[in-house]
DNA sequence: CCGGTGATTGCGAACCATTCTCAGATACTA
DNA sequence: TAGTATCTGAGAATGGTTCGCAATCACCGG
């Protein structure tokens, strides 16, 4: 189902600007910030300002819909939220954002969570390396 | 060693700031922000700048002695790299950070990044989680 | 001891991502 | 069609962090 949809289903409005922010999310195969999205927002409608785009994103991410990330630098990336969950691994050497699963991590981190005494209800996790094979610069 | 031992150690200039800054993050078994390292440097110093112990704690990092956290507020957390790393699990009911070391997590890690291809250069991963037990408001 | 050179400091301004304020525009309800 | 609540754009405000600059300090050769 796509983000918009789910969006009505949760019984959350869906102004043209949401719309709006949910196709682009819908579309989008990086992990963009608010600014990002902003300005793919602007494209279609030249009007919507950056604090609307920050609204719209609150608003998905409080329905659970959208997930936000940290890589490091100091911007928000948003993502839609999948059945498939994954976690990333930002290559140091080109920027690219890898995404991989790992039910035995999954599984991991739920164990490690317990024997603390605790049940896991999220996490943030991004690997950051380097091409390990031949040519160091390749991306 | 103490960290500022290390400082020395590693060649840079020890200013009575420096030094402060050293003492308090040596002595810290919590994970404060730069304002509260502020705050208490200024108890011995009252002198002390904010900018000045962001610059001593940039030096630290730079240095590889402090590593830095980002606990999902959106304070960076400061803490000295020991020999022995860990993770962290944050209590979402009380804030608490439990740290932990896990081989087998670590192992994990760096086999995933080497099956995409990467070198593991370093990671950040937090676990947020609630008391599983009895007593959901417990600390 | 003394001046020179470069690093460090305190202060306040500047920055940047994000949030807020507020008045006007919209949308649903009756 | 009016009433009420929500949403929007614009720009100001916020909070953590960094920068610019003049003053200060540390160390060196003489």
């Amino acid at each position: 189902m796509s983000l918009q949809n789910r969006v009505v289903a949760l019984g959350a409005k869906l102004s043209p600007q949401r719309k709006l922010v949910c196709q682009i999310l819908d579309r989008a195969t990086d992990h963009p910030d608010a600014e990002q999205i902003f300005q793919r927002a602007r494209k279609r409608d030249a009007k919507i300002s950056l604090a609307t785009t920050y609204r719209a994103l609150k608003v998905l991410v409080d329905l659970s819909l959208v997930v936000t990330h940290d890589f490091g630098d100091s911007r928000t990336r948003y993502e839609v939220k999948e059945d498939d969950h994954h976690d990333h691994l930002i290559c140091m050497t080109s920027g690219k954002v890898i995404e991989f699963n790992d039910p035995e991590l999954e599984a991991l981190k739920k164990k490690i969570a317990a024997r603390l005494g605790y049940a896991l209800e999220s996490h943030s996790l991004a690997l950051y390396g380097r091409p390990a094979s031949a040519d160091p610069r390749s991306s």
